[in-house]
RNA sequence: GCGGAAGUAGCUCAGUUGGUAGAGCACGACCUUGCCAAGGUCGGGGUCGCGGGUUCGAGUCCCGUUUUCCGCUCCA
């Protein structure tokens, strides 16, 4: 019946061409062509797939959801503000992201910590030498690589050499070879790996002295070459730091620079024994917050997905230290049926385990969403031992341990942190949601198909006509709901065109009020998805607006 | 940050070898209609992203710059 382009623009034409392609070919030839044919729709779908993406762009900034940063000055780069739709697109997932945390949840407590934090907090997260990273560029091939890595390859080069060197022995010396004794006194490996020490040990000494002219020349002395185009002819060497610094008036410390945050997680970590003592918290238990963070990045595109600026929903949850994994898996499927309850379809989503995991953490993994530029993460979930605490510990000099009233000993929790960016899942439910229908009588809609409970408005009250009274029953409906739900009013235009306008903004509800309402107190209630209609009294209308949000919910 | 493409009304776009800025939709007022957008009349809105240059004259040619998109790169 309808036509609908999903959001991954898979439109039916493109598997139509497809199968003709299919059916056409010769049956021996299917086994080859099917690769063929795969890309094809492949093809097909990426090529839609941008013009999907670019129009959701458009709509939200038509529809009041998404506006470019400072526009009337030409905008911010990779800024963007939220309009009157999105706003309340964008509390309302934060709301039911804190719902299903904080109030479903007994062991879990909210915090809200404050952006400026003390400087050595980022030394002890590891972000302030994590997040500078030394990178230079190759000017032939134009590609762009971190200094750290060519000198760690090349580093590998030089170990392999190695490692072939005491194959080869092993081979000669049979079962009495012992390598450890090898390494350390054949006179090639050791000029071996004398070399290597010489160049970890100038790299990072002048990594440390922010030496960069250093580490180009570094670079140019070993003779690395561009994988790409095979060239040594390099830029300079620079460093970007992730984070933004600014000033403050009155910091102790001897420099006043001080960090916009880059993560929210360091807030709850040095709250960790504020909440736990001032609430009487047992382990297991958790910490939640929504917040801003802050990162400098080199490219920031793709819309909301990368921004410089954006907000995160953080959950640190903190347990005895050997039931971390346990935990990590019960948080895995936690956070994937939350997901779903949104009801964006189980497709969407999918896990990515990390197979190289950061210094800190012992498992980790990421809930991947199918944005229209492809599964993209959305979600992480990482056991991160008691890396956190431990630093703290460590910098601060304070005791950051619990004592386990079961075991009567005291220890540094483990962390399980679940981690969901705000700005991404609000571009998940918008690419989720955008829809264009073509109706059986042939006119097209565009309709935001937002699961209702997260919708920015949740019923629009209608007088079928602008006169005979109606307007005057629509207001008085308007003044009772207004109080239950965000609701609009609204008089103008044909009543089908008003329709429309809620689709195009994802409102879920419809209230209409004509002639009949007038005998019998009875309104027209049409819903977004089906826009079907049916007769309801008035005084009902809020009881079953509720009973379907939360059967959506 | 590098390379490529683009920027004209709220949106989608047209604009001839350089010669007075246009259309459709949207928006506002009034009329008409009255349950799934686009009937009538009238109207508002653009120093053509910004800044230089060439020219008698620049939306158009040249340079710079900025923003967006694509690719590279990066991504706790």
């Amino acid at each position: 019946m309808k036509c609908k382009t999903d959001w991954r623009g898979r439109t039916e034409e493109a598997f139509y061409i497809s199968g003709i392609f299919w059916f056409f070919t010769p049956f021996w030839f299917h086994s080859i062509s099917w690769q063929g044919s795969q890309l094809f729709s492949y093809f097909c779908s990426m090529v839609t797939n941008e013009e999907l993406f670019r129009k959701i762009i458009s709509h939200a900034k038509e529809y009041g959801f998404v506006f470019p940063s400072s526009e009337i000055y030409d905008g911010l780069s990779a800024v963007y503000d939220y309009g009157q739709n999105g706003v309340e697109l964008k509390n309302n997932i934060k709301s039911y992201w804190w719902r299903a945390m904080v109030q479903y949840h007994e062991n879990i407590v909210g915090l809200d910590s404050a952006i400026f934090m003390h400087p050595t907090i980022w030394k002890a997260s590891g972000h302030v030498d994590a997040f500078n990273d030394p990178l230079i560029d190759n000017k032939d091939s134009k590609k762009r690589y971190r200094a750290d890595v060519l000198v760690e390859d090349f580093v590998a080069k030089i170990e392999d050499k190695i490692n072939k060197e005491i194959e080869k022995a092993a081979k000669r010396f049979g079962e009495t070879f012992d390598a450890a004794m090898y390494r350390s006194t054949n006179p090639r490996v050791m000029e071996y790996q004398a070399k290597i020490d010489a160049i970890n040990h100038r790299f990072y000494s002048s990594l440390e002295k922010n030496d960069l002219a250093d580490i180009k020349a570094l670079i140019e002395e070993l003779g690395i070459a561009c994988p790409v185009s095979g060239t040594k002819n390099w830029t300079d060497v620079r460093q970007f730091n992730l984070m933004f610094a600014t000033q403050m008036g009155s910091v102790s410390e001897d420099t006043g620079t001080i960090y916009l945050r880059p993560e929210t997680a360091q807030g709850i970590f040095v709250n960790f024994l504020n909440v736990q003592k001032s609430g009487r918290m047992k382990l297991p238990f958790g910490i939640a917050q929504i917040g801003k963070a802050f990162r400098n990045e080199i490219v920031a595109r793709q819309f909301i997905f990368r921004m410089r600026e954006f907000e995160q929903m953080e959950m640190q949850f903190f347990v005895r230290p050997g039931d971390e994994l346990k935990w990590f898996d019960y948080w895995k499927k936690e956070r994937l049926r939350w997901h779903l309850s949104l009801g964006m379809s189980e497709d969407n989503y999918r896990f990515h385990d990390h197979e190289k995991l950061a210094h800190y953490a012992n498992a980790a993994t990421d809930i991947e969403y199918a944005f229209p530029f492809g599964f993209k993460e959305l979600e992480g979930i990482h056991s991160r031992t008691d890396f956190d605490l431990s630093a703290h510990s460590k910098f601060s000099g304070k005791k950051l341990q619990y004592f386990d009233p079961e075991l009567n000993e005291s220890y540094t929790p483990y962390v399980i942190e679940t981690s969901i960016g705000l700005d991404r899942t609000f571009l998940a439910v918008l690419s989720h949601a955008y829809t264009e229908e073509k109706l059986d009588d042939g006119s097209e809609r565009v309709v935001l198909r937002i699961p209702p409970v997260l919708a920015p408005l949740k019923a629009a009250i209608l007088p079928l006509t602008a006169k005979d009274g109606l307007p005057e029953k629509a207001r008085e409906i308007m003044d009772v709901i207004k109080y239950d739900y965000l609701c609009k009013y609204e008089e103008k235009d044909s009543i089908g065109r008003r329709y429309r306008r809620q689709d195009a903004i994802g409102t879920p509800y419809c209230i209409t009020v004509d002639h009949q309402t007038l005998e019998d107190n009875t309104v027209t209630i049409r819903e977004r998805d089906t826009m079907k209609q049916e007769r309801i009294p008035v005084e009902r209308i809020s009881g079953i607006i509720a009973d379907r949000l939360k059967r959506n919910s």
